[in-house]
RNA sequence: GGGGAUUUAGCUCAGUUGGCUAGAGCGUACGAUUCACAUUCGUAAGGUCACAGGUUCGAGCCCUGUAAUCCCCACCA
C-alpha cells in the first residue's frame, strides 16, 4: 500500500518543491524555448514563441529580509494558481520572482538599530551607511525566500530580481536619463511633505491624512496706513485665524477675497507683523474664502501649501522658520532654536500679553502624517527632483481610455483615470542612504559659468567626478523607491530595446488594491514612456485580508494571522484553497481558519479518493493476472451489470498526453461522471479567464466531493471500470492542481500509472459521453436521494427503518436495482405485487413505494398533509402566473411551456399524493 | 468637500446578459458506523435578498431616493 489512511502534509511538501526545483520545470525558457538561443536564439524565439503561447506574470517583491505576512500569502495563492494553470495549459509561464530593498521601510528598521548601539546616521557618510545596511539586509535575508518555497509559488529562481541589482539600476538610470533629455525632470524649490522624525521628503502618497481635534487662534495684525473710510477698518486692524501661531514669523502677508466688500479698500495697504518688526502687505487672493473666519488669512509660503501658491502668483518671498530637525530658525533671538511646540505656546503667551490673541476655538481638521512613524508632516521647502507628469499621465490615460488594460474589478480603471488627470508633480528626491542614488552632478566650479549647474553621470560610487576639466559633486539623495519599482514588469522580463520579448508586455499584473495609485499608475506611465508600451494586459488587484469577524489585522489589536503558521498546522494546499475560498477581487474580505480546516479536509478527501482508486487498479491488475492463468474472461460479475444503455464510447480519448490511456463508458455512472466532469473543467475554465478564482475551487470542491466521491465512487463500488477511474482522477488531479499543487503532485507521485510531474501535465481535453445514459444516472440519483429523504422523515430513530422499496412497471429501476439498493441503503427492491401498498415516494416519472406498515403509515400522514399543501402553494403560483395574458404574450416560448410542464407536474404530485392521503 | 464600494441564512460569501421555487461552506439539530476517508456518511431546520418608491409579463439583479458600514482622494486657514 502506498497510501496511507491520511494525508500528511508536512511529510511531503519540502521534498516536493525541492523535487520541481531541481527539475527546472519552473523556468520557462529550459521547458519550452529553443536550446540554441544564445546567439539568434531571438529570432528562434519570435518563430516559436507568439503571445498566446506565453503567460508571464511578476511578483510583487516581498521585502527582501521581512517575513510573508497574510497578504503576500493571498498574492501568491493567486499568482501561483494563475502560473500553474497557464502551464498547464500549455503556455511558456513564467513567474518572476522579486525581492525588495523596500528603501524607507528596511532604513527605519536599521536605524533604529543604529540608534539602539547609540549611534546617528549623521556620523557616516552616505556610502558608509549603504555598504552597512547592505550587510545588515545580506544578514537577514533567506527567511521570505524560503517562505515562498513553502507556500508553492511555482517561480523561477534563476531569474529572482532583487531591487538594487544592477541591470535594474542601470535601466532606472537610462530611464532618467531619457528624461532629464526630455526635459521631464527638473531641480525645483518648492514645498515638500518632510517628517522631522525621519528627515526625508516623501511623496503626496506617501502621506497619511487623518482628522484631528485642533484649536484655532485668531491673531489680531495691526494697520500701519489709516484706511480712507474709518467704518470699514474693523479697527485698524486685521484678524486672522490659524491652526498653526508659531509660523507667522514666516508670513509675508495677508491675503483677502478681491470681492470682499470689507476689505476692498485695504487692498495694497499694510499691517504689522506682531511679535516682529516687519511689515506685511495685504493682498488680494481668491485663495482667501470670504465665508470662513474673518475672510482674512497669513500667508505663510514657506510652510503651507495653499500660502506656496499664493506666494508664486504674488512673488512673495519665502522665508524658512523651521529647520528640518523641526526647530525654529530666523525667528527672534527669544524663540530661536525652540521646537515649533514650544515657539508656539511662548507666541500664544507674548500674543495674550499684548492684546493680540481674539480669541480661539476647538476645531476638527485633517492633519498629514508620516505614514510609518505618525510623525506631523511638515511642509518643508526644499530643492528636490520632480518629475514633470503631465506627459506621462496624459499618454497614459489615453491608452487607458483605449482599454488597452483591463481591470478587475472594472472599477478600478476608472478611479486610475481620475486619479492621473489630477497628479502633480513627483518629488523622487529622498534623504536617505538606502537606496539607488540619484546620478546627478552639481557644479563646484563657479568659474566655469558655460556649463551646466547640473549633469547627469552613471559613476554615482564617486563623491566627486570631473568632466572637461569641470568639477562636480554627487547630489546625495536616493530615489523615491517607486521611481524604480515602476519600472518592475520591465527589468524582470529583462525588456531591451533591442530584442523582441514574447514575455513583454505581461498577461496580469496582480497586486493589492491599496497601491493602485503608488506603483499600478506609476507602472504604467513607466512602461509606456519607456517601451511604448503598456506594462501588462491585465490588472488584477486584490483587497485586504480581514480578521473572521472582518475587521483590519493589526498588531494592537492581536488578530493578526500567520500565514506560516497555518502552513505549517494545514498544508500549503489547505492554506491555498483557503484564503481563496470566498475572495473576489478588489474587496476587502475576512478570513478564518475554518475555510483553511476545510480545505485540509478536500485535500484528505482527495487523498484518500486516490487511495481507493489505486487499490482497485491494484486489485483489477491481480485479477487480470489470475484470470491470464485461468483463462477467465470478466473481472466482474456480468449478472450484477446494469442495462448496458450505454453506447459506449469506444475511441480513445483524444488526450496529447504521453500517458494516454483508452476509456470506454460501461454504465450510466460512467457517463453521467464524464459530463459532469466536462461542465466543471468548462466551468474552471471560464472562471480563471475571468479570474474568478473562489468560484474555480468552489465547482472543484463540489465536483470532488459532492459527485466524484459520493456518487461516482460509490456506484463504482459495484462496476470497476479502472481504466476510466484511472482517466477521470487524473483529470481531477490536474484540475485542482493550480491550486493545491502539492497534495496532486504528492499524489501523482504515488500512483502507479502516472509519469513525470503533474506540475508539467496537459490541461485535459473533453471526455465523450453518451448523454441519454447520463440522465438516467442522474434520475436514479434523484430517486435515491427521495429515498433517504423519505426515510429520514419517517418516525423511529434507529434501524429499525429498514424498509424494502416496490417498484411498478419502471424499467429504469428495474434494471438498476442493485445500484439504487446499495446507495440507498434499503434491504431489498421488489417489483410489486398485487395492489400499490406502502408508502408512495413524491416523485413524478416513478411509482415507487416504501414497504411500511399500515401505522407508520398513518405516522406520515402531517408530513403527507404539509407537503400537499406546499405543493399546493407552489401550484397556484405557477397558475397565477399563467393567468397573466401578458405572460403568455411577453415571455419567451420555452419559459411558458416550462412553466404548462411544471403545473402538470404539481398537479399530477397533488393527486398522487392526495390518493396516498386517501389511503390512510 | 469629492469619489468608490458594501448591505442576501447564526457567521463568511456566491448569485455573470432580469426567468429564482434564492445557493455554498462553516456553524446548528437529528440520524448512521467496521472501511478509501470521523479530516467520514446521510437528512433537516434556517432568508420580507437593508429600507421606500419606480420600470417590467416577471426584479436579489435595472432606475430613483433613504439609511448603515467600510475604503480612497482632497489645500480649507
Amino acid at each position: 500500500m502506498r497510501f496511507s489512511s491520511s494525508y500528511e502534509p508536512g511529510e511531503y511538501e519540502s521534498d516536493i518543491y525541492a523535487a520541481w526545483e531541481t527539475s527546472g520545470i519552473f523556468n520557462p525558457k529550459m521547458t519550452t524555448l529553443p536550446v540554441d538561443n544564445n546567439d539568434d536564439g531571438i529570432d528562434d524565439r519570435e518563430e516559436n514563441i507568439s503571445d498566446s503561447k506565453t503567460f508571464s506574470i511578476v511578483m510583487p517583491p516581498p521585502n527582501a529580509n521581512g517575513n510573508l505576512h497574510i497578504g503576500h500569502g493571498l498574492t501568491i495563492a493567486l499568482e501561483d494558481s494563475l502560473t500553474r494553470y497557464y502551464r498547464l495549459k500549455g503556455r511558456s509561464s513564467w513567474y518572476i520572482p522579486g525581492a525588495d530593498h523596500a528603501g524607507f521601510e528596511t532604513w527605519v528598521v536599521y536605524e533604529k538599530e543604529l540608534e539602539k548601539s547609540g549611534h546617528t546616521r549623521f556620523e557616516y557618510s552616505r556610502d558608509e551607511l549603504y555598504a552597512r545596511v547592505w550587510n545588515f539586509v545580506a544578514e537577514q535575508r533567506g527567511n521570505m525566500e524560503l517562505q515562498l518555497r513553502a507556500l508553492g509559488a511555482s517561480c523561477s529562481w534563476d531569474d529572482l530580481t532583487f531591487t538594487l541589482d544592477e541591470n535594474v539600476i542601470d535601466r532606472v538610470y537610462t530611464t532618467f536619463e531619457k528624461m532629464w533629455n526630455d526635459g521631464l525632470i527638473y531641480r525645483g524649490e518648492k514645498l515638500v511633505n518632510f517628517c522631522p522624525k525621519h528627515q526625508t521628503a516623501f511623496a503626496d502618497i506617501e502621506v497619511e491624512h487623518e482628522d484631528e481635534k485642533g484649536t484655532l487662534w485668531d491673531i489680531a495684525y495691526k494697520l500701519v496706513e489709516e484706511p480712507k473710510d474709518a467704518s470699514l477698518a474693523l479697527s485698524r486692524e486685521i484678524i486672522v485665524s490659524t491652526t498653526r501661531p508659531e509660523t507667522l514669523f514666516g508670513d509675508v502677508a495677508v491675503a483677502v477675497n478681491p470681492n470682499d466688500e470689507r476689505y476692498k479698500d485695504l487692498i495694497g495697504k499694510h499691517v504689522e507683523l506682531p511679535l516682529t518688526d516687519r511689515t506685511i502687505p495685504i493682498i488680494a487672493d481668491e485663495h482667501a474664502d470670504p465665508e470662513y473666519g474673518t475672510g482674512a488669512v497669513k500667508i505663510t509660503p514657506a510652510h503651507d501649501f495653499d500660502d506656496f501658491e499664493v506666494g508664486e502668483r504674488h512673488h512673495l518671498e519665502r522665508i524658512q522658520v523651521i529647520a528640518e530637525d523641526g526647530t525654529m530658525i530666523n525667528v527672534p533671538e527669544e524663540y530661536n532654536g525652540s521646537t515649533t511646540a514650544e515657539c508656539r505656546k511662548k507666541a500664544l503667551k507674548n500674543l495674550k500679553e499684548q492684546g493680540l490673541l481674539k480669541g480661539e476655538k476647538k476645531i476638527e481638521h485633517t492633519v498629514a502624517h508620516c505614514y510609518k512613524c505618525g510623525t506631523t508632516i511638515e511642509p518643508m521647502l526644499k530643492e528636490q527632483w520632480f518629475i514633470d507628469v503631465e506627459r506621462l499621465a496624459k499618454t497614459a490615460i489615453e491608452h487607458l481610455e483605449n482599454n488597452e488594460i483591463k481591470f478587475y474589478p472594472d472599477n478600478k480603471r476608472k478611479i486610475l483615470i481620475d486619479y492621473l488627470k489630477n497628479l502633480k508633480d513627483w518629488n523622487i528626491s529622498r534623504q536617505i542612504p538606502w537606496g539607488i542614488a540619484i546620478p546627478m552632478f552639481r557644479k563646484i566650479d563657479d568659474r566655469a559659468t558655460d556649463e551646466p549647474e547640473w549633469i547627469f553621470d552613471r559613476r554615482t560610487n564617486l563623491k566627486e567626478i570631473e568632466k572637461a576639466g569641470v568639477k562636480y559633486i554627487r547630489d546625495e539623495d536616493t530615489f523615491d523607491t517607486w521611481f524604480s519599482s515602476s519600472h518592475w514588469p520591465i527589468v524582470c522580463t529583462n525588456w531591451t530595446e533591442e530584442n523582441y520579448n514574447p514575455y513583454y508586455p505581461l498577461n496580469v499584473m496582480e497586486t493589492g488594491a491599496d497601491i493602485l495609485f503608488a506603483w499600478v499608475a506609476r507602472m504604467i506611465m513607466m512602461g509606456i514612456y519607456v517601451t511604448g508600451e503598456v506594462p501588462f494586459r491585465e490588472v488584477y488587484l486584490h483587497g485586504l485580508v480581514l480578521d473572521a469577524h472582518g475587521k483590519k489585522m493589526s498588531k494592537s489589536k492581536g488578530n493578526v494571522i500567520n500565514p506560516m503558521d497555518l502552513v505549517t498546522r494545514y498544508g500549503s494546499d489547505a492554506f491555498r484553497l483557503g484564503i481563496l475560498r470566498g475572495r473576489s477581487a478588489g474587496m476587502n474580505q475576512a478570513f478564518s481558519e475554518n475555510s483553511v480546516i476545510s480545505g485540509r479536509n478536500l485535500c484528505n478527501k482527495l487523498w484518500n479518493i486516490s487511495r481507493l482508486i489505486q487499490s482497485l487498479v491494484d486489485e483489477n491488475e491481480q485479477s487480470e493476472r489470475e484470470n491470464l492463468i485461468s483463462e477467465g474472461i470478466r473481472s466482474y460479475d456480468e449478472d450484477e451489470r446494469a442495462d448496458p444503455v450505454t453506447t459506449g464510447v469506444g475511441d480513445a480519448p483524444r488526450r496529447n498526453n504521453d500517458f494516454s490511456l483508452a476509456y470506454s463508458t460501461l454504465n450510466m455512472g460512467e457517463d453521467w461522471i464524464c459530463r459532469e466532469i466536462n461542465d466543471c473543467l468548462k466551468q474552471v475554465e471560464k472562471d480563471m479567464k475571468a479570474y474568478r478564482f473562489a468560484e474555480a475551487v468552489e465547482i472543484l470542491y463540489q465536483t470532488i466531493w459532492d459527485k466524484y466521491a459520493d456518487w461516482f465512487l460509490e456506484s463504482q463500488k459495484i462496476y470497476k471500470n479502472t481504466e476510466l477511474l484511472k482517466i477521470t482522477l487524473e483529470m481531477l488531479l490536474i484540475a485542482l492542481h493550480p491550486f493545491a499543487p502539492f497534495v496532486t503532485e504528492t499524489i501523482w507521485q504515488n500512483l502507479s500509472w502516472t509519469e513525470g510531474f503533474i506540475a508539467t501535465a496537459k490541461w485535459p481535453v473533453k471526455l465523450q459521453y453518451d448523454p441519454i445514459s447520463a440522465e438516467n444516472f442522474e434520475n436514479i440519483r434523484i430517486i435515491v436521494s427521495e429515498v433517504r429523504t423519505t426515510l429520514q422523515s419517517l418516525p423511529g430513530t434507529n434501524n429499525s427503518k429498514k424498509y424494502n422499496l416496490l417498484y411498478d412497471n419502471d424499467s429504469l429501476v428495474d434494471d438498476n436495482r442493485l445500484l439504487i439498493q446499495t446507495l440507498s441503503k434499503v434491504p431489498a427492491i421488489n417489483p410489486l405485487d398485487g395492489s400499490p401498498r406502502g408508502l408512495r415516494l413524491a416523485l413524478v416519472n416513478h411509482e415507487l413505494y416504501l414497504d411500511v406498515s399500515e401505522k407508520v403509515v398513518t405516522t406520515y400522514k402531517d408530513t403527507l398533509t404539509e407537503k400537499i399543501l406546499s405543493t399546493g402553494r407552489e401550484l397556484n403560483a405557477l397558475n397565477a402566473r399563467m393567468m397573466n395574458p401578458n405572460y403568455i404574450k411577453k415571455a419567451p416560448e420555452h419559459l411558458v411551456k416550462e412553466t404548462e410542464d411544471a403545473i402538470r407536474e404539481k398537479e399530477s404530485l397533488i393527486n398522487r399524493l392526495k390518493q396516498q392521503l386517501s389511503l390512510i
